[in-house]
DNA sequence: ATCTGTCAACGAAAAAATTCGTAAAACTTA
DNA sequence: TAAGTTTTACGAATTTTTTCGTTGACAGAT
């Protein structure tokens, strides 16, 4: 029944983390019509999606509420910095401030963007004392 | 024969770039030669990647010099570049700031990192203006 | 209790990614 | 040129991920 948890979430399986992390713990319905917003699965696609979750360990299930209720299994926070930190091994050697440069690199990065990272930064140095 | 590229290299895909980026032009037994000393795939395997990748744009093939020579479509800092963008957009909602942040709390990050990412950004700041 | 619609489990198909076996082709060299 | 080695092509098996159809369980209304 256990299956094997993947070091990482998959494609889909991010997208409803995503989505519950948002919606806080769900049912599969409540889930399942946010993820309609943006593709058109059936709903025995999503629930199955769910289930597989559940076993790999990405999600908790809630068996007494009926309907079930989901919830992640990991905050938000740690899955965000385990995705990164797999990127940074995968295609940056490992090497932090050439994953940062990379994002910086980003089009779409403001001067206001910057600021808040330099704030970022200064608050992390902060914290470090 | 074309095959649809997708958006972002997998796994392996990935690791046979890094090969290449960092070897520069090669064959296929190079690029065989150096996977090896992480994992251990046939050498067929390593050539069905490897002629899977040309398939999809990702690697283009000398085919004049034999043995043939391959070598990556896109530079290493635009790859790295499509992959932090996309994880900004699948786990981030976007947010460059948020990834950096979580970039950041990585355990490994020295202090010395801190340092070449602060500059990183003055420089940054610099080229905009 | 029966009907009706929602919810859950299940197996399996389809798609995508990775692996490999085999044999033909090209090259080496004796 | 013939034998031996390396390189390449090809097809297919495996594994993982994603999708779905179908059936049975359940809850509330009649």
């Amino acid at each position: 029944m256990a299956r094997k948890a993947s070091s990482q979430p998959t494609e889909v399986e991010l997208e409803i983390l995503n989505v519950l992390w948002e919606l806080g713990p769900s049912t599969v319905n409540q889930i399942h019509e946010v993820l309609k917003k943006h593709r058109e699965p059936g709903l025995s696609t999503t629930l199955k999606m769910v289930q597989v979750m559940t076993e790999k360990g990405l999600l908790i299930k809630d068996d007494q509420q009926r309907p079930q209720i989901f919830r992640p299994a990991m905050s938000q926070t740690r899955a965000q910095a385990g995705l990164v930190d797999d990127l940074m091994q995968r295609a940056f050697g490992g090497a932090v401030d050439r994953l940062v440069m990379a994002a910086l690199e980003s089009k779409k990065v403001s001067s206001k963007d910057l600021q808040q990272i330099k704030k970022l930064i200064a608050d992390f140095e902060g914290e470090r004392k």
